[in-house]
DNA sequence: ATAGGGTTAG
């Protein structure tokens, strides 16, 4: 059961005027009546209202006794212990009773707790006439969770049109799990939403990022046959999904399809594919997206602009990034904090702090602030330029602005004594940050296992490794990079390989040297076969081994007899295009001479021909 | 609305 959310409670006892509004407020409230009563307790007016009801029979329609119950459940707080005492012979439950209660009482949230009072009083349940209005009711009011428990307690069937509101509000509160259900059951009882509706799920889906149920509702949504012509807002929604899928130029192809049609999409399915093209480098069509801007009246505005300088810096051509953003100035654009902290952050990415700390200044000269974000990017500047000096003093300054004690602030300063040798400082920050109540990320993490990984303390980096665990947090393949090359120095090539199989069993993707480190490790230790079989596993995966490793490899096989092992991982090797040095080419030949003299000659053939 | 940190070299 949900609760009542702090940050609400919060809200109303600084503003107790606002509680007469329950309308507002249903939506984050749920229907577990101790929570309804503690609203009531708080910011009930007139508690002491509750003698002067009329007391008598009447079991005859009479709007005036529901004037009074409506205001009773209003104002007095606690009513349901009192209200069956106060009209002793009145018979709640009689239907019209309902009916006109939620004609009356404007407050859902009190019809709806009048209704739970009315259950398990009497075991009552409201008539259709009564369950459609409250269920209307509670969809308007927004309140998608209220409506759900209506509709599950009272199992009736709302009118589609009644459905489709409630869908809508389903959307927005990022439920599309639910709202897919309702479109399919709505699709079965041969009712079809609009398109706009369609559209909100579509959109819905993106910004939970469930790009699944999106494509899923977007076959449903054909099926259905709503698309009679193409929508763009449609069209809007699959080419964010496609970039979404790092399937960019499948949405400019869409794109180009509805431009044809003359049709533009909204600019945030421009910003997508910019972003989307900037990540695989593609700047020409980068540039050409926004000429299409342009030429179809989709200006390019601050936050396109924005988008291109933060996909320009995030895939080192930073400078291209300071260049447009210069270009913009002249132009007369007026960056904002956030493009000039991009840019500041870009900068210093790639070590031109000067630069960097111009912007700063000049930023400051226009009359923004550094915020949180400002200080962390040059704090990362002065951390890659090694200025410890500057480092502290601006830290120091950040702090003092009420800035510094965050994941990120945190994270860059543990990086720092990290990388600088001094792991037992960086360890000394990570154990105040909780104490500070700071969240600890799986950034921290990696951060410290690098650097205990550094000093070669692998029991410290392996205790980090399940703490992040326990935590709940997913590790990357950074989490495990510098313990599996550690404990390949050191030769234990069991872990290592436990590690390995423990990284692919989570489905992350250990890069290239990490499995090199494996196979040379292996190789070392003599043991050919467990090292073929990765090897085996990273060319099946795409990966290409390093050519150390394969020379490695064919020793270590050669060594333990298996020539024709050797024999197959020479194919590799040459398919790769890798050359056999001619030392390991004299050792492998006299290893064949060694075996019956009759093979010899067509064993060296294969080598010879191999090559 | 938008931005930040780990890893970049083998």
């Amino acid at each position: 059961m949900a609760r009542v959310q702090p940050f609400i409670i919060t809200f109303l006892r600084q503003n107790p005027r606002t509680a007469q509004n329950a309308n507002t407020h249903i939506r984050n409230l749920t229907v577990d009546s101790k929570e309804t009563n503690f609203i009531y307790r708080e910011f009930g007016e007139n508690q002491n209202q509750s003698k002067e009801l009329v007391n008598g029979a009447i079991n005859q329609p009479n709007l005036d006794i529901v004037k009074q119950v409506c205001k009773i459940t209003r104002t007095i707080p606690r009513w349901e212990e009192t209200l069956l005492s106060n009209f002793p012979s009145f018979n709640f439950s009689e239907p019209w009773f309902f009916r006109e209660f939620l004609r009356q009482q404007e407050s859902v949230l009190f019809s709806l707790s009048f209704f739970h009072w009315l259950r398990s009083e009497y075991e009552f349940s409201p008539d259709l006439d009564s369950c459609n209005v409250l269920f209307d009711k509670l969809v308007e009011a927004k309140a998608c969770k209220a409506a759900r428990n209506f509709l599950e307690l009272t199992g009736f069937s709302p009118e589609p049109g009644s459905l489709e509101r409630y869908l809508r509000c389903l959307c927005d509160d990022g439920l599309v799990e639910e709202a897919a259900d309702l479109f399919s059951l709505l699709n079965k009882n041969g009712y079809c939403p609009s398109i706009a509706t369609w559209n909100l799920a579509l959109l819905a889906c993106l910004k939970v990022s469930r790009n699944d149920l999106l494509w899923k509702l977007y076959q449903d949504m054909i099926d259905s046959g709503v698309v009679v012509d193409i929508d763009v807002g449609t069209v809007g929604c699959l080419i964010q999904a496609f970039c979404n899928d790092g399937e960019a130029s499948k949405g400019y192809d869409l794109l180009r399809q509805i431009l044809e049609d003359g049709l533009v999409p909204d600019t945030v399915a421009f910003h997508k594919l910019i972003a989307a093209f900037c990540k695989t480098r593609n700047y020409g069509r980068v540039s050409e997206l926004l000429h299409t801007m342009i030429a179809t009246n989709r200006a390019p505005d601050i936050y396109t602009y924005q988008e291109v300088i933060n996909g320009l810096c995030k895939n080192r051509k930073c400078l291209e990034g300071y260049r447009i953003f210069n270009d913009l100035k002249d132009r007369g654009y007026a960056p904002d904090r956030v493009m000039y902290t991009t840019m500041i952050h870009g900068l210093c990415r790639m070590g031109r702090f000067g630069k960097a700390r111009k912007l700063w200044f000049e930023m400051i000269n226009r009359g923004m602030l550094p915020n949180e974000y400002t200080y962390n990017a040059l704090l990362y500047g002065l951390y890659k330029v090694h200025d410890f000096k500057e480092a502290k003093k601006l830290y120091k300054e950040m702090l003092d602005r009420g800035y510094g004690e965050t994941t990120v602030s945190y994270n860059i300063m543990i990086a720092w004594f990290c990388s600088h040798g001094r792991v037992d400082v960086a360890y000394d920050l990570f154990e105040k940050m909780p104490q500070k109540g700071i969240v600890r990320d799986l950034i921290t993490f990696n951060s410290l296992i690098r650097g205990f990984c550094i000093k070669g303390n692998i029991a410290k980096s392996l205790n980090l490794l399940h703490e992040l665990l326990a935590q709940g947090l997913q590790p990357s393949a950074s989490s495990y990079k510098p313990i599996i090359e550690n404990l390949r120095r050191v030769g234990h090539m069991q872990e290592a390989k436990n590690l390995l199989n423990d990284m692919l069993s989570r489905g992350l993707e250990p890069d290239v040297y990490t499995h090199d480190h494996v196979i040379t490790g292996l190789c070392e230790k003599g043991y050919a076969a467990e090292g073929m079989e990765l090897l085996v596993e990273m060319l099946r995966n795409g990966l290409k081994p390093q050519q150390n490793t394969f020379e490695k490899l064919l020793q270590c096989l050669s060594r333990s007899d298996r020539l024709d092992d050797s024999l197959l991982v020479l194919d590799f090797m040459f398919r790769i295009g890798y050359a056999l040095k001619i030392s390991i080419c004299h050792s492998l030949i006299a290893k064949f001479c060694e075996g019956s003299a009759h093979f010899v000659e067509s064993y060296l053939r294969e080598v010879l021909e191999m090559n």
